[in-house]
DNA sequence: AATGAATGAGTCTTCATTCAT
DNA sequence: AATGAATGAAGACTCATTCAT
């Protein structure tokens, strides 16, 4: 990617996030990314396919944050912590990102297609709970449930470190994944 | 509220949760609610306005959700299960006003103060697991962290219900309510 | 005139001299002169109209201004400075009607009739001229070319009074008035 | 000034002339000039920065026409009339910018600044007055006073020919000159 | 590849006017 | 006579997009 079309991308992440879809006119974002209007339009074919290449983008990046550091090694209990947590400090450490997410994950904005295939970034958490569920560690719920319901705890405690309602110390993070775990596996 | 106005906010409704804020032009507004334009600003002074209003009438409908039926009487866990179905129901039965609460919820279309209006509709599930707590049958997680949890636990299930991606069937929602309660109760 | 009407039209002057026609909606009009929209259609057909009412209103009072006292009485001179100095006595009286004269005199709101209408109110200063022409104390110069160089002079003082631009002391005032007449007199 | 700035500029001053602010649609200034809609935005930030920048423009036109030919030239008397009819000239060569000036002299449209700001544009009458005073030609009269007069004078003869009211010959423009004159000298 | 002036369809909003009460 | 809710045409202005350079 050009060290361009990175730029705009990362401009109208940053605008997006903080002044909504609706109040970033085109002209803004190639002000603030410092070319001009029409360069915009060299990379990427309208507004709308902005916006979905960095749905996409911002996807990518959290696929890569879940499949950091020896994820295969240790108990299904370690490795299910190690999940939370790296999830967790993703969108703590890039919170444009997680604002994006939130915002776009529903957006009528954001293609059908695209949505489908960043889906796909979820896939080793489907495989590690699978493995956890045959290991008779993890509950028999539908995988599908089972990853929302811990992307939902997830979702929850980040949205209240990174509105400031609540500061997530490392006690009450711990208190939040044990929450998730409880949830999910064997008595 | 007068006719004219609640078939404004109806119309809002269904008109932004299937198409967007920005592809849903106050004239199209006008329009499905069988009004004149002009009329739409003898209720709200702006765009933004009717959004904010819209935002407010939905959390106020959840809220009204939430108090239903006996909810005092029983153990703790029976009403914790009452109070997370009721909302799931809730949603469930109104899945326009889901979609949109979960649109708007950290736009920066509604402003702050009617965010933080709103959030005392949570009350009664804040003051149920302070209860909880007190009775030594939930853990001691901090109510604010507590309550999001179980309440990304909810959110987590409506959507995958709404989007189809999942049938959620009174066995399935059944597991994931006790996953919640798994997570909150003392072991 | 009923009580209303008046009250609409006074309004009117106060509203239009201070922002302006184009900035002064009748919704304005009525609520600061506390009746109700369409009661001012009752008095005037269109905004046009009242325009047009408020404009004859105007020159009608400052017509009024121009016979008052003993206007016969004395020299062409003292004639001269005493019609000059009512004129501008009932111009620093009152300010708005000036203000929306000069404002309407050229616009093309006024229709030409009512234009016409009411420049007969000069009719006082026309005669007056005449007759000191036919004294031998006025130079012969046509009578509107005449009127029109006083009536300059006038307004140009009313405006450096009103402006603040100059104070127009009694002392001022009898230079402005003397330079006039040094230029219409026979020497 | 771009071509494109220049035509917006003449025909605004066109239409407005013509038609008055309230019924010059920023969408009929563009389709008589020739551009589209959104180009006057270019050069314009708003309807009223037009205004005021043709209010600007028409008065350095005004300036510049008291500046022609030696003015420095003659006696005071001389001088005089060369500035009287000057100026008189212009504006009846440039009917337009006249009707305009007197239309906006006064209006709420044009920001105070912009009028202080061009009000200098008669600095060089003020100095041949100033001039004609300390050579004991011209009256004691404050200048602001005495250019005001004066140039109410020419304003009334310009409005006289202008509404064909009344055929301004050499020999009647020679009797107002004349009047003016009478009116500040010292006799 | 890059620019940015120009476009013009489309938007929110205003406001003169009407009319049922 | 008086009201004021309702109308809807019209206006100022925006902004995604194009294209000549």
């Amino acid at each position: 990617m050009t060290q361009k079309k990175s730029k705009i991308l990362e401009t109208t992440l940053q605008l997006i996030t903080e002044r909504g879809f609706h109040d970033t006119p085109m002209s803004l974002v190639a002000k603030e990314a410092g070319v001009a209007a029409g360069t915009i339009y060299h990379y990427f074919s309208s507004k709308d396919e902005l916006i979905n290449e960095l749905y996409s983008e911002m996807k990518a990046r959290m696929g890569k944050a879940l499949l950091q550091q020896g994820q295969a090694a240790g108990s299904v209990k370690e490795r299910f912590f190690r999940f939370w947590t790296n999830l967790y400090q993703h969108f703590i450490e890039h919170p444009k990102e997680f604002k994006f997410l939130e915002q776009y994950a529903n957006s009528p904005l954001v293609d059908r297609e695209v949505r489908a295939e960043n889906s796909l970034h979820y896939q080793p958490i489907l495989d590690f709970m699978q493995q956890g569920i045959e290991a008779g560690v993890l509950r028999k719920i539908p995988l599908l449930l089972m990853a929302n319901l811990v992307y939902g705890h997830i979702v929850s405690t980040v949205k209240l470190q990174l509105s400031g309602e609540l500061d997530v110390t490392d006690k009450l993070l711990l208190l939040a994944v044990q929450a998730s775990w409880d949830g999910v596996r064997i008595n």
